[in-house]
DNA sequence: CGGTTGTTTGAACTGATTCAATCTGTGTGG
DNA sequence: CCACACAGATTGAATCAGTTCAAACAACCG
């Protein structure tokens, strides 16, 4: 069974609307709107920006869901990061040693780095404010981390998959998600293999936490799912 | 075969000197070295700064070594970052869901976050040279996901071996090294049992990569033991 | 010397990978 | 509209890496 992601039309993000959302004043954000930017689509799966390029520049996902990676030795991909509709990847000095694709089709908002060192030099609030959200990416990784480390694989996947929730969530604590995800791309996420991501999803199912429609999950019993995934939301503030 | 580690005397670092070492002016560097704070000797292993609670402090380390943990569910803990000496651990806003303790015993000096901000805020230039420390903690974090998520055991202590090297070393790329972690700590690092840690450091030592002298770790075969550990040192900068 | 902490080893077990084949949904071009 | 190609999902069997449990050993400390 498998279900198009193509057509997965998450709704565009205001930049303005993100950043004070997120809390910002409304003033400081205009300026970031500000910007001199373009705007393009990214196609999921398909090269974007690649490991090791230079990267003076700050990305905006105005809709959609791109995602850090990394490759080892042996060619094996691990996604190291995601980024939501609403998030900013920010310049890196240097070439980045990650990649950055799309998981699904997104549309990003390209800005210079220079144009947005100036101004958030200029503006003390604003450095705070990005600050801000540095902290809780370097959390989200954290968290990856004992994912990765300390959880069965079972509870990997439900971990990716609360904080899925979490992180789109409309606020209300949903019962149904689009999922977003390939099981290859889940695999990359939570350090595995699809062909095991595929069976973790079908005892998810068995054991009634979730049900699978085509490309959407309900959820079935949300107490069980995070008990099983020891998902503390806290880490994303 | 046992030595201890609480005779291991790293040598004591100067702030001025690691942050000027780091990159910085001088003269940003002072200020920052007169923020009033005061000097602690952490013990190695026991609770330092525990999980979930506020610390509005900067920490920098003088001497030894710190980590970062967090403990999931079951009890399971995992090593999230490392801070050597000369290193510091930045405010967090609200309480950190990490806690902190020492991997060897270590000095830390300890300021306040509202005077770090403060110093921070009137200074762009400092502003951008933490921001760098960020970016490179951040792509740290970022190897070890690919280290827990697609590594074998092997390579991922290899790996550990590498970069704690390349972090504590002084330049030369030298033969030799005082192990400052115990089996248990490297296990909680890389994800795996104090037993297996066990097993694949005598592999190593079999293989001819490294030999164990007590608490010392002579490296005998560097280009192997690197590939093995597809250990490639651009993210440390 | 005795207590404590860390290291080492063995045996049994299990969770996840690997390899390979098959199935299903989606979009494309004729 | 149908046939086909393709990407992703599903399943099984064999294998293996790493865990678990348990016990013994070594080094250090007071």
């Amino acid at each position: 069974m498998q279900a198009s992601r193509r057509s997965a039309t998450a709704p565009a993000v205001s930049l303005v609307d993100a950043l004070t959302a997120a809390g910002l004043e409304r003033r400081l954000a205009s300026l970031l709107d500000d910007i001199p930017h373009t705007a393009v689509a990214v196609d999921p799966r398909r090269p974007f920006r690649v490991p090791g390029a230079p990267r003076r520049e700050i990305l905006f996902v105005r809709s959609g869901i791109l995602c850090k990676y990394k490759t080892d030795g042996g060619g094996r991909r691990q996604i190291v990061a995601l980024r939501f509709a609403g998030e900013a990847i920010l310049p890196s000095q240097g070439p980045a040693d990650f990649g950055i694709q799309g998981i699904v089709r997104s549309e990003v908002l390209i800005g210079s780095a220079k144009d947005f060192d100036r101004i958030v030099d200029a503006h003390p609030e604003l450095g705070r404010f990005v600050w801000k959200q540095i902290l809780r990416n370097e959390a989200i990784s954290y968290e990856w981390l004992v994912n990765c480390g300390r959880r069965d694989s079972t509870a990997r996947v439900a971990h990716l998959l609360c904080e899925t929730v979490a992180r789109t969530g409309n606020g209300a604590e949903r019962d149904r998600m689009i999922n977003p995800f390939t099981q290859q791309q889940i695999a990359d996420i939570t350090g595995q293999t699809s062909v095991n991501v595929n069976r973790v999803l079908a005892d998810l199912q068995r054991q009634g936490l979730i049900e699978r429609r085509g490309r959407e999950i309900l959820f079935r019993d949300w107490p069980e799912l995070r008990r099983l995934a020891s998902f503390q939301p806290n880490y994303l503030r």
